[in-house]
RNA sequence: GCCGCGUUCGUCUAGGGGUCUAGGACGCCGGCCUCUCACGCCGGUAACACGGGUUCAAAUCCCGUACGCGGUACCA
């Protein structure tokens, strides 16, 4: 049998970096397995529903580069892939159940069940389940008579269907992350399966669905654990064939404890894929970041572009423990992916930034400045964020002041700019040009390059200084020279 | 509370009875290179949660404790 896995996100709210992983695993596993990668959209929560988080999900896959084989926009032979529109499939499977004995009717509403968990609460127990300890004492097809059920049922009455979980039994499954895990069915609810909207919840759907789209291997997060056994449970009462399951680790803030999107906020860690996207991160560094997060490939390679994962991931290399978000791992691999694209690449990147800056440059010259900076950047956005290569600097760091322009400063630099008129003008003779008015005059090289460099960028740090007035040409850089003498005050002979 | 799952440098991790005076990466600190800043290179800092077993031998196996995380919905 072929492998098949799925990312099955719900349309509530934009792509998690938490969900990118998830779908990284499958898709890896998939691809390493020659199998099939299926996107699945969970819609049953009528009410959380955000309106663009599908295209949101499906274009945050897309820019990751996980492409998915079967989905709501891929045709496939086992859609519809939104369970919105498989309503037929958990119908049936519930009313299966129900005939077989395994499901009830209940017709408790909310303020019952808020008051039946008043009622039985206690400080040993402060959340008393529906189960079968208390499924005695409420309104449903257990506990009613047969024509109650039936009356309520065909006038209308709002109700849904619970797994009717059997006392004492012991579930077991074993999973490729964790190995075999127990739970004891007394401590399993009856889990809600259909909700009184007529849409089945998580549970049944997503058991319906795996078993009809034979999905053979169901790679999620490790919060679906506990709900494993009434899945199990499931597969049981309906005659099916589980998956293998594999639980991943949790991703947790970069200080432990649950990365939710207020404590994210707070830290100023960006959760969603899209704010990854806009602020200009490299997809296959996420990626590769996102691979890292609880799996390793058991060599000492880190780097790693997608398709290079495609062919060593695996399961049984997948952690058991939670793991921290770092955003400064997340910046070096950055670096590195960046660094490993050619300046074509880099400007095709950059250039939205640019224009958002309003920068206007020809791509000649752009991919000059990119050639100068490519190694001093994280990201292709910070080509946009060096203005200085792009307009004359209208302020100069007033510490690099302090520290590199002298008082004899304005007189070597008039002196330089003299030098420079000579028609040849690259960085040769730039640099020979310096050299040699550093000697007539006894200085150092330095006396001059230094503040040469804050006339013409107003920083102290940048490309080498040769290069770089090449690079702005010796008009500019006569201009900027010849500016910063005129505008910068001597300082004060200490 | 109860149930489940975890626990090796600050972080991600290697390791799976002797080869561990515990290896790599990020970060941090120092040095080299150098006109600056980076890159690169070299070096440093820093960990087997605790307590009991088992064994000639335990980071590795077992038990307990502590701590962390998850679950405990007509949300996924």
């Amino acid at each position: 049998m072929s492998v098949r896995v799925r990312f099955a996100p719900s349309p509530t709210g934009y792509l998690h970096i938490g969900g990118l992983r998830t779908a990284l695993y499958n898709y890896l596993f998939a691809r390493r397995n020659g199998g099939s990668f299926v996107l699945r959209i969970e819609d049953t929560d009528q009410s959380r529903l955000v309106a663009d988080a599908e295209d949101d999900i499906v274009s945050a896959l897309q820019w990751s580069g996980l492409a998915y084989d079967e989905g709501p926009d891929i045709e496939g032979s086992f859609g519809p892939y939104r369970q919105s529109e498989r309503s037929d499939l958990y119908r049936e499977a519930a009313t299966r159940l129900l005939k077989a004995g395994h499901a009830y009717y209940a017709f408790d509403t909310p303020e019952e069940l808020e008051a039946m968990r008043d009622r039985l609460s206690t400080d040993g127990n402060p959340s008393p389940s529906y189960d079968m300890s208390t499924r005695s004492s409420m309104r449903n097809s257990l506990t009613l008579s047969a024509v109650e059920v039936d009356d309520m049922i065909s006038s209308g009455a709002p109700h849904v269907v619970r797994l009717k979980v059997p006392p004492s039994e012991t579930v077991t499954f074993t999973d490729a992350v964790r190995g075999n895990v127990t739970f004891d069915s007394s401590e399993i609810d009856d889990q809600v399966l259909i909700k009184s909207d007529g849409m089945p919840t998580y549970h049944l759907a997503n058991v319906v669905d795996d078993h009809a789209m034979e999905i053979t291997h169901v790679i999620r997060g490790e919060e679906w654990l506990p709900s494993t056994p009434k899945h199990v449970l499931l597969y049981q009462f309906l005659g099916w064939r589980a998956p293998e399951m594999a639980h991943l680790p949790l991703i947790l803030s970069p200080t432990g404890g649950k990365l939710s999107k207020r404590k994210a906020d707070k830290q100023g860690i960006m959760v969603l894929v899209r704010d990854y996207i806009d602020a200009g991160y490299e997809p296959e560094a996420l990626v590769n970041y996102l691979a890292f997060l609880g799996w390793n490939p058991g060599t000492e390679q880190e780097v790693f572009n997608l398709h290079e994962l495609e062919e060593v991931f695996s399961l049984n290399r997948v952690g058991q423990s939670g793991v921290q978000f770092s955003p400064d791992k997340l910046r070096w691999y950055n670096e590195q992916h960046l660094r490993s694209l050619d300046n074509g690449k880099i400007l095709m990147r950059a250039k939205p930034h640019l224009k958002a800056s309003g920068i206007q440059a020809s791509d000649d010259y752009l991919l000059r400045v990119i050639n100068l900076m490519r190694d001093r950047i994280t990201f292709a956005a910070d080509i946009a964020s060096n203005r200085y290569f792009f307009e004359d600097p209208q302020s100069f760091d007033a510490k690099g002041l302090q520290k590199r322009w002298k008082s004899e400063s304005p007189q070597l630099l008039r002196l330089y700019a003299e030098a420079l008129e000579e028609p040849a003008f690259d960085a040769e003779a730039a640099e020979g040009a310096l050299r040699s008015v550093a000697e007539q005059h006894g200085v150092g090289a330095g006396q001059i390059i230094h503040p040469v460099r804050l006339a013409l960028s107003g920083v102290t740090f940048g490309p080498g200084l040769f290069e770089l007035m090449e690079l702005l040409g010796k008009e500019t850089c006569l201009r900027r020279i010849r500016a910063a003498v005129e505008s910068i005050p001597a300082p004060s002979p200490q």
